[in-house]
Formats: C-alpha cells, structure tokens, sequence
DNA sequence: GAGTTTGAAACT
DNA sequence: CAGTTTCAAACTC
C-alpha cells in the first residue's frame, strides 16, 4: 500500500523521531512508525515548514480551513466581542489563536525593540506567529533558568521575553476582560513583565519558584511533580517528561475524537459565541498544515456544534473530512459508553456531559454515512474506532499496555472535575480559594484533555486580572508558575497533533476494506467488512448490505451469533508477535515466525503462493497449524524439509512413519505450553480497556491491501474516556454496565479470564463459552504469547456491544 | 468486466 | 468431525 499519503507522511516524520517529544509520543501513541528514516532534528529546531508536509493527507483537505486563520487579530476592530459578551468560554480554537497571537503582542509590547521588529518584520497570519511561538516558548524554557544565572538577568529583553513567554497564557483573558480597551491588558501584561524582572532582578530564585510551583500546583502523583520540577531546571530535555506524567490521561482523551468533543461543551451554552468570520481570505489564502493540524487538533476538542458550524462552513458535506469521513466502525461499545454515560454522570455536570454526549452522538451518527468525499479520503480517515478484531497484542506491547494502565489508575484516583471548574464563574472568581481550587483540580484533572487545559490558560488570569498583584504574595509566584505550567500545553497540544496525525498515518494502513457480497447481506464472513468489524460504506459493492448502521441491531445479533460459535471469528487471522513464535520441531519453518496465522490455511491447489492463502495474505509463513498442500509459501513454507514437492499425503506418510517424532514434538509442545503459561502469568495481565486502546501490533506494511488488520484507537480510547467520565471504578469490568443482550452476551461468553480482575494469574486458559476449545485443533502446539493476548482481547471485547440506537 | 478458480465459512 | 455447499475474493482472460 505504497500510497502518496503515505510518502508524504513518512518522510518528514521522521525528521523530529529523534526528538524527545517524538520518542514520548512514540512511546504513548499505539501508532508505531515504521519507516523511520534518521534525521536527527531536534523538537526545538523543529520547524513547522516541515510539518504540512509531514502531515499532508488528502484528508487534510484545503476544506479544512483554519480556525486560527478565521481567528481575526485581537486588534481587528471587527472582532466580534462575543466571546466575552456571550459569559460561555469561547472556543479554544479562539482561546487557542488569541493565546498564541497575544502572546505575540505580550512580547512586543513587553521588548519594544527587537522583539518588535521580529514579529512585525512580515505581516504573517496568526498561525505563523503561532509557528514562531513555539519555539520561542521553548527557548523560554531552554534558556530560563540557567540564562538567567549566565546573563544576570541583566539583559532586560532576555528577561522580558521570558516574561512574555509566561504571560502569554495570561493575555487572553487580559485581553478579553478588559473593556476599556487593550490598555488594561497590557498593563497587567505589563505587570507581569515587570514581575518577571523583578523576579530576575531579585535573585532568579528559580529553584525557590519551582519548589513553589511544585507545591502550589498539585500534581496527582509524585511522579508528575517531579517532573514538573526538572522540567523547570532542565525544560527542553524535562518537557517530555513532563508531558509524560501528563499525557497518558490527555491522550487518552485525545485519541478519541468523539470525547473530545466534551470538554468545551460543558460548559458553555451550547452556542459558541464565535461568529462566522464573512472574511475569507484567510480560508482562501493557502494554510500551512500546522495550522490545519492546529485546527483539526483543537477542533477535535471543540462542541459538535463547533462541528457544525464548520461543515457549514465549508458547504461541502462529507468534507469535512477529519472526522465525517472516519468509516465507521463496530466500535460499539463506545455508543454503549457513551449512552451509558448518559446515566451515570451526577446531575451538575450530567446535563452539561450529556448534552455533549448527546451532540457526539448525533454528530457521529450524521457523519456515519460517508458520502462521497473522496475515496482516498474515506481510506485517510477509516473508522478511527476499536475495530473489535484488532485485538492481538505482543509482549512488546505490555510497556506501552501498563504505562497507560498506571495513567488510568491515577485517573480513577481522581476527583471529578468540579463544577466550579467548569462553570462560568470559576473563570472569575476573585477568591483566593477558588483559585487554588481551580488550580488544583486543574493540575489534577484538568490534563483530562488539552482543551480543558487551553480553556483554563485562558481563564486562569480571569482569577489574575481580578486581583492586584502583590509582588511578594505567593499569589505572585503561583501566577507565574501557573502561568508556565500553562505555556506546557503548548507542549501538550503539539503532542497531541503529532499523536493524532501519526495515527491517522496508521489508520490509513488499513480499514479499507471493501466487499462485494451479493448474497450474504454482509453479515456473514464472507464479507470482509463484517469480517473486519467496519460497516460497509459506499465504495462497497455489496448488495442487499446489512452492514450498516441502520442495520446496527442486525449486524449486533449476527455478530453475537457468530462469535456465540466461535469467539475468536472475529479475531485478527494473523496473530503477530513481538517475539518469534517457537517454532516446534526442526522441521518446522526456517522463516521468521513473527506472526502466524490463527488456524493456518487450508490450501490445496494454491500452494500457498496467492492470496487464496490466508497465510500468504497475511503476509506470514505458514506453519505447524497449516494443513496445506504443498506448501510454498513465500513467508515461510510449512514445513521446510517439505517444500514445494511433497503432498500432504507425503507429509502424513512421513510423520506415520515417523511416530517416535510425533511423540516427541509433542512432548515438546507440552513443555512449551507449561513455560508459556509461566511466562503469560508473570505478565501483567491486559485489563479489557486496555486492550481496546491500544493497537495491535500489526504493521500493515507487511499485509496485503485486504488482508484484516485493524487499528485499535481512538474509539477504544473513548471508551475508557468516557468510563472516566462517568466515574467508573471498575475499568476491567465495564462491561458489567452495559445493557440488554449485550450484557447477556458479556456473562456468558466472557471466559473466566476476563470475568476476573484481570490477575495475571489467571492464566492463559481461553475457554469459549461451550467450554469447548476455542482455537481450532491445530494449536496443538500452544499458543504463541501473542495469540494468547489476541484471544483474550477478543474475548474482551464481545460483551462491548452496547445497546443500540437506530442510525438515520 | 465476465468468467473461473480457490479456499474459507457455513451448513448438514 | 467430516463431508458438502455456499460464498466471495482472487485470479485470469
């Protein structure tokens, strides 16, 4: 699938992989690349010229325009006032580009000299600044605390960009909340500055103000607070770490597309104050993709009715392609949870979480029939969802598994975000109390998604501008920190494009999947599409399809049916592993067994030379588990002392007359299957959400076009979202809430593995509910690591379905 | 694009 | 569980 999209991204990706905040995404993101080409360019040298093309997708599409380029300049006169005049939060894409594009100002009005001619040297669109500020933020962090000790905050524009820096977070509001015109703003922008100088000017007691910082930010675990502490004396290099005590919650919610979409909604109206912007010269004008990624990634986070308003915007229904165009998958259990939550969500909060839930639901419905929009956009932007098949995983996976695991516990250890947080008057409440408790839950929640963090940059000087600063209150200090702690989700947020554009990458590896049944109604496997756990979409040729979203009972019941057969029908065919499977017997294959197929092939005529031969679809060798004939198979031949020639009747004479082997491969299988049931228990066990966010391992590179390889995800990590959301205690059970049949299909069918608290000492054992051996005969040799993890993830994932609603 | 081949899935 | 049928993808022309 040697696709143009995926040169493009390919290639300049890897021109930050180096960088540190590449290898943190790299560890958090189930998107693993690939291709990586050596360039060595670091984070901060990272230049958003590289990006668009890093990111270019046909999905990315010049519909897409950028909100930031719709954002006027603060000063435009035009600039509706809504956003205050409305009482709601504004968007974050207009807190976002006001926070960048004022932080820009913050620095011209801060170092009237140079600064000043530096941003005015072009007149660049708002989003160049924002490509500028980056950098300068972290050449801010770089340079902060050690340039302060080498240059004794002597140099007056050092020490006011610095400041500029860490008020940039301050302006909006200072902006926003000052009526009287700009003035206020920048006296209190001001103000800070002088702060900063002062702060210098007295020492740089920066060890003092991060110890603060440290305290006064409550961090939800000592891990993030010491993170936060070296980040402030090694920023650049402390960043990641940083983010890294921060992102696995914030990824959690990024990854999902449709949860994002909660945060802002919450707490607003409903009606987002931004109005359309008649001016179109910014759409028009051409984009650097930073800024659609900018746009995309803040837009993710933004109200559906933001979404809306946007495909309103662009007149072109289906094209709105970052997320109308996902395929929509069978990822059912995050309607399930979703639909749930509107259940459980306690009432102050309940009804602003549902209404956008609700707004998820309704948008994500409308956008399931994907209409034209481009094919290859439809292949860019696939179900972006738990395709329920996708659900092997490797060893290797088992770091990423637990760092998440150990995120989400800290999650659940959270405290739901207050209300206070959310509601209109925490931006602006004056009290000192109200601050520390906006803060702390900020600090501990409020990574929940970048939004929330943006939102609160912007909001967090509301508290700030209301209050007269004390150069020697600690309220002084905790404002400059929070004022730092707020320039990281500048960090946060890049992260969070790179995450989502790497794993669209990925998404676009697969999930193309395209039937042509005629007769099976795409509800039987035959059809790939229902095979592959996606519903069948327009480039289909199936006819009759009941694959599809109205058809959502069906599809239910089919698939319950046919798991009810055979739970792992809906597994991934090819299993791969990150350890080589063992092979069993000399005469097994000489080829890198990485992966194998679940049952192995049946071939007869084919010699497992085509893609009649599931192995050789797969792209994996086939093995023990193969009853082929005359097995050629370019990954690896069955059996190696066999190739080619014989028959299988060759192949039964020879083991007939060959029993003692028999006997012994046997025994040796035996022996494999105990060590790894030792080794499968001394793993931590995948809890079942955990299985649903991450991918599978699989490198689509290595698979045939058709062949069935899912992207596990986003959906997977709305699921888990919204079980925050809702407060659930129990993560490895959440499908003890579900409803109706699915629940039924959930307590019955769920091994005792998986009913169980997920214990590593459960064992490998996978029972399907007949009791009956769930794998076919020819695992007789055991299962590889991987095909354990593969069963028990599918196994998870049957009672996900939740109740259905009818899709229109 | 039509027809054939093939092997998995489904059925008996 | 084995044999048969059905089915749709893969393949060929």
């Amino acid at each position: 699938m040697d696709t143009p999209e995926r040169n493009q991204i390919g290639t300049p990706k890897a021109k930050f992989e180096d960088s540190p905040v590449f290898n943190y995404i790299n560890s958090l993101s189930p998107i693993k690349p690939v291709k990586s080409v050596h360039i060595t360019q670091t984070f901060s040298s990272l230049s958003f010229a590289s990006l668009p093309s890093v990111f270019t997708s046909p999905h990315v599409s010049s519909h897409k325009e950028s909100r930031f380029l719709r954002r006027r300049n603060p000063s435009d006169p035009s600039k509706p006032e809504s956003s205050l005049e409305s009482g709601n939060k504004v968007s974050v894409n207009e807190d976002a580009a006001e926070f960048y594009i004022n932080a820009e100002e913050l620095h011209e009005s801060c170092v009237p000299g140079d600064s000043v001619g530096e941003a005015s040297a072009e007149p660049p669109s708002e989003h160049s600044k924002f490509v500028i500020e980056l950098p300068r933020n972290l050449k801010y962090d770089c340079g902060s605390p050690e340039c302060d000790a080498a240059t004794s905050c002597g140099t007056e524009a050092g020490c006011e960009s610095e400041a500029a820096a860490l008020s940039a977070p301050l302006v909006p509001y200072a902006q926003k909340t000052s009526e009287n015109g700009s003035s206020d703003g920048e006296a209190h922008l001001q103000s800070i500055c002088q702060s900063g100088q002062r702060r210098e000017g007295t020492g740089c007691d920066w060890e003092s103000l991060i110890s603060d910082a440290t305290d006064l930010l409550i961090f939800d675990s000592p891990n993030a607070s010491e993170a936060f502490r070296g980040i402030m004396q090694n920023p650049l290099d402390s960043v990641t770490r940083f983010c890294n005590s921060l992102m696995p919650r914030l990824s959690q919610n990024d990854i999902n597309d449709e949860q994002n979409v909660l945060v802002l909604d919450t707490v607003g109206s409903g009606e987002q104050p931004e109005t359309e912007d008649p001016s179109s010269q910014y759409r028009e004008a051409s984009q650097p993709e930073d800024t659609e990624l900018m746009q995309d990634h803040l837009n993710s986070r933004m109200g559906s009715n933001q979404i809306e308003k946007e495909d309103q915007f662009n007149c072109k229904p289906g094209l709105n392609l970052h997320r109308g165009l996902r395929r929509r998958c069978l990822d059912f259990e995050t309607a399930g949870a979703r639909r749930k939550s509107l259940d459980n969500v306690p009432n102050s909060s309940s009804s602003m979480l549902s209404q956008s839930d609700e707004k998820i639901t309704t948008n994500d419905k409308q956008l399931v029939p994907i209409k034209p929009g481009g094919e290859s956009a439809r292949c860019i932007l696939p179900g972006i969802g738990l395709h329920l098949n996708a659900l092997a995983t490797t060893s290797k996976d088992y770091k990423t598994i637990k760092r998440e695991n150990m995120a989400y516990g800290r999650q659940l250890s959270l405290p739901n975000l207050a209300a206070s947080a959310h509601s209109p008057t925490a931006g602006q409440g004056p009290g000192h109390e109200s601050f520390s408790s906006a803060s702390s839950e900020r600090d501990m929640d409020g990574t929940e998604n970048g939004v929330q963090l943006l939102q609160d940059a912007s909001q967090e000087p509301a508290f700030l501008a209301n209050e007269e600063f004390n150069q020697n209150s600690p309220k002084k200090k905790r404002h400059v920190l929070l004022s730092i702690y707020s320039s990281l989700n500048y960090y946060v947020m890049f992260i969070f494009i790179f995450m989502r554009k790497f794993e669209q990458a990925g998404e676009t590896e697969s999930s193309c999947k395209r039937c042509n049944c005629k007769k099976s109604k795409c509800l039987k496997l035959y059809c790939e599409c229902f095979a592959a756990g996606v519903y069948c979409i327009e480039p289909c040729s199936c006819q009759e399809c009941f694959n599809k979203p109205i058809h959502e009972d069906t599809v239910l019941a089919t698939r319950k049916q046919i798991e009810s057969r055979n739970p792992l029908a809906f597994a991934p065919k090819v299993i791969r592993t990150a350890d080589p499977v063992p092979e069993y017997g000399e005469e097994s294959s000489k080829t890198p067994a990485s992966a194998r197929h679940k049952r192995g092939c049946n071939c007869k005529k084919s010699s497992c030379l085509k893609k009649y031969c599931e192995c050789y679809q797969g792209g994996v060798g086939c093995s023990i588990s193969c009853r082929c004939e005359g097995c050629k198979n370019a990954f690896g031949r069955k059996d190696g002392s066999f190739v080619g020639t014989e028959t299988e009747a060759d192949e039964e004479e020879t083991e007939a007359c060959d029993k003692s082997a028999a006997e012994k491969h046997q025994q040796k299988n035996e022996i494999q299957r105990n060590e790894e049931q030792r080794q499968d228990s001394a793993l931590p066990s995948t809890p079942l959400r955990l299985s649903r966010q991450f991918s599978l391992p699989f490198s689509s590179k290595n698979k045939p076009p058709r062949s069935s390889t899912f992207n596990i995800g986003s959906s997977s990590g709305l699921y888990t979202i919204t079980i925050q959301k809702l407060g659930k205690p129990n993560i490895l059970r959440p499908e003890s809430k579900l409803e109706g049949h699915n629940q039924a299909v959930a307590e019955d069918e769920m091994p005792e593995i998986l009913q169980g608290d997920g214990s590593p000492s459960t064992g490998i054992k996978t029972a399907s509910p007949n009791g009956k051996r769930v794998s076919p005969p020819n695992n007789e040799f055991g299962p590889s690591p991987g095909r354990r993890a593969g069963r028990k993830l599918i196994l998870q994932s049957i009672p996900s379905f939740p109740s259905l609603t009818p899709q229109h």
